[in-house]
DNA sequence: ATTGCCGATGTTGTATACAATATTCAGATA
DNA sequence: TATCTGAATATTGTATACAACATCGGCAAT
């Protein structure tokens, strides 16, 4: 059934449109574009050297997850209210309790160990708030490929987005604990204790980001445009 | 707070985009478009009498759901493999039972009885496959809104459309049964009887769609343009 | 007969120009 | 002073025109 020999091309010509995509959602995730901001069509144009056609395509294609358009009276960054964060750490736990627990069950040997291996690397590599989200997100995308949910595991991976641009440079004193139980589970082939752990962590972790956001809820933040 | 007169526009001017994207919708839900069916851009644009400009915002929009653009390749609407089938009835019985299990526990009196109501007469009625389809969304709408969880409540929506447009005038006996018994449930504010009422329902639906598919497997749907 | 190589054709991607609508700010009026 | 009005401004929506790319056909070579 599978082939033989399958390429990947390293470098493929992505079009302007992919391009403004990646730009945007890139910038939006890293909190370069932060959340309420207008995105005005000729301006961002403008800064990313395209035309407006290919720019729109990008905005609409965001619609509705990291971008809220609004007729015609314009575009901007998503913001999320408490009560919606609440509600994309309950679909998260909802749909990666499940997705955690079939992955689990089914990793062979190597898969279990290389798995082992990508959780201890990334717990020692502590690097910056950013790129630290960035070996995580790719740890739970590895974990999540292996319960064969395609759809499952996007929907994850766009939730975890989505709410993860809310955290900035937190504790991960909890993510090491939650990390270290995990291996143990995956090395057991142990697909409920393994989703237990994720439900705590995620509880833990909202929680975490509930009460960073009441702390600062009085200091909105702005954003300011450079040159 | 609130305004003391909240007027909504019955007939608001949409623009060219907006039209497209229902129309789209629609003409795929309903199946006019059918799954792997191509979708020209200029041949599109003509039929709905607007430029290609905004019917590819429409397409953007519906893109990952409905629709599949394939970089510069052109755009199909969306054709789902068993596997994946599969998968969206496993995300919808996650999602929804938790939903329908929220729903049930927050209804007041008067609530209850409107959707004991509304479900009787949705399974009297009995019209066409069209219009039964669009009875039955509407009921769950109603159900799922009571749980006060809109964006799962959208996503449970969005996966009911994505995978009912395979269901071509089925049975509804099941539908009947299941309904009088969450009828029940409603009544007697049973969370955890609703939510096994409608996995079962779920998993019944699924098996027979999936019968269906492998009745029809080897007569492939074909569409053929009018004039 | 099959494979590889173009050239013709068609489709999609993008830029520019213009139309339609929303926002803003000045000015007038109560 | 507060509020309403309306023109000026800015921004978005849409159509047309053109460029880039993919597909399909024929033709030649092995």
């Amino acid at each position: 059934m599978s082939p033989a020999l399958n390429l990947t091309w390293s470098a493929k010509p992505l079009s302007a449109e992919e391009a403004a995509t990646v730009a945007i959602r890139d910038a939006i995730l890293s909190g370069r574009l932060v959340p309420g901001q207008r995105l005005a069509q000729a301006e961002l144009a403008a800064q990313l050297g395209i035309s407006r056609i290919p720019l729109r395509d990008a905005l609409r294609r965001l619609d509705g997850d990291l971008v809220t358009i609004d007729g015609r009276r314009g575009c901007w960054v998503t913001s999320l209210e408490v009560d919606e964060i609440e509600e994309l750490y309950e679909i998260r736990i909802v749909l990666e309790s499940r997705c955690v627990s079939l992955a689990v069950a089914g990793l062979s040997d190597t898969e279990a160990l290389h798995l082992f291996g990508l959780s201890e690397q990334m717990d020692l590599m502590q690097s910056d708030a950013h790129s630290g989200y960035s070996t995580r997100r790719a740890f739970y995308a590895e974990l999540y490929s292996h319960a064969n949910r395609p759809r499952m595991r996007g929907l994850i991976l766009q939730l975890r987005d989505n709410v993860g641009r809310y955290h900035v440079l937190k504790d991960v004193r909890h993510s090491v604990d939650a990390h270290e139980q995990l291996r143990r589970h995956i090395m057991d082939r142990n697909p409920d204790g393994a989703a237990e752990v994720v439900v705590a962590h995620l509880e833990e972790t909202r929680d975490d980001l509930l009460a960073t956001m009441a702390q600062d809820e009085h200091v909105p933040t702005v954003a300011t445009e450079g040159s």
